[in-house]
DNA sequence: TTCAAAATTAACCAACCAGTCAACTTTACT
DNA sequence: AGTAAAGTTGACTGGTTGGTTAATTTTGAA
């Protein structure tokens, strides 16, 4: 019973948007709330501290693109060309951030981690987590491509940790010059670390 | 003519340490001069403004730093040999940040970059400047090993760019996870990525 | 229709923020 | 020794920060 609200859901929207484009540390509370249309009594309402909010926010997001993920790494598609697919999910995604802000976003795991990873036990401790869980949809696809012969893989932990943290990289680097072509590199890139046999 | 000091000296050691511990968000003016031991007056004595003091300090820590990597990216030296060393180099300059301050802290040059690049453009150009400079040692080494024929790189500055994105997403799981163990991968992953024949 | 749970609001807080300034002290050079 | 340049100081500004509060409005369910 009681009144109902979606304002919770406009702040989650809100904390994404601006800490992806701007910063955790340039995104105030106050900001937040005028890009929700939420008086700040209302934001603490639904949740006790800004920390807490970025860290539903992540949260959210993070719930929200494993579906996507899910899907591109279906055991029902080829090994590599999962992997393959999520580099061009990660471009167009790039791009349509790009077409709405205007700006080359990135990863923002990794930039927001890179900021607060010293500064806030909570949303470091999340973020990790994240990553941890990302880097096993690599890991489960080059261990079936070791598996189905078309790479040699025989530590795929190790290896998917390298693939992740080059596409991590470039990312970051396509964020930096806010252009989409250093994207371009990312399968090239793969292939060598992958080892990849011509046409596979 | 007049008084001579060092606390301009002292504010640049200062802003390097605090922003690569914390960030630049975190990092007040207060606290840059506290930790200097320097008063505000002071500050705005030396520098017009809080960007112009980090914009002074990176460019300090680079001109340093670069001189290291001129003597590690001798010409002298075997070209893949180089980039072993410069990996070392990295690992152990982050055990020594490990040491002092309890922590590992990657790159201080891409973290920054991660979160100021949408918001500061004066520092955004610096530090890609900085980056962009970087990759040419990578890449000069690279053709130098191609036409010495140790490795099949026709594309120096695209593979440079690969080699580089790697380097820093494992210097930035490095910070986020504050484990030297992250680095031990740097040296596998380039040899995959470079395609070099064993032992090299 | 009632009523309590849930959401909204505006005013408020102390701490902190980047930046200013004029008075004052030190010192290198003549 | 005199002096002017250079460095130091602490008090100050106005605006912003994350967060609080108590009164008020809305509304779902009985």
């Amino acid at each position: 019973m009681g009144r109902t609200s979606d304002a919770k859901e406009r702040l989650i929207e809100a904390v994404i948007e601006l800490i992806w484009t701007g910063s955790y540390g340039s995104t105030s509370v106050d900001q937040i709330c005028e890009r929700a249309g939420v008086k700040k009594g209302s934001f603490y309402h639904f949740f006790e501290s800004k920390t807490e909010l970025a860290l539903t926010g992540i949260e959210h997001g993070w719930t929200e693109h494993r579906k996507k993920l899910d899907q591109t790494f279906s055991p029902v598609v080829p090994p590599l060309e999962r992997i393959w697919t999520c580099f061009a999910d990660f471009r167009q995604e790039q791009k349509e951030m790009q077409d709405k802000h205007g700006r080359v976003l990135g990863c923002p795991i990794h930039s927001l981690g890179a900021e607060v990873c010293t500064t806030d036990d909570k949303l470091r401790d999340k973020l990790q987590e994240i990553l941890a869980q990302f880097i096993r949809y690599y890991e489960s696809a080059i261990r079936d491509a070791h598996f189905q012969g078309v790479i040699e893989a025989p530590d795929a932990p190790a290896l998917a940790r390298i693939v992740f943290a080059y596409g991590e990289g470039l990312l970051m680097h396509a964020r930096m010059w806010n252009d989409l072509r250093h994207l371009d590199d990312m399968e090239a890139g793969a292939r060598r670390i992958l080892g990849v046999k011509e046409e596979s």
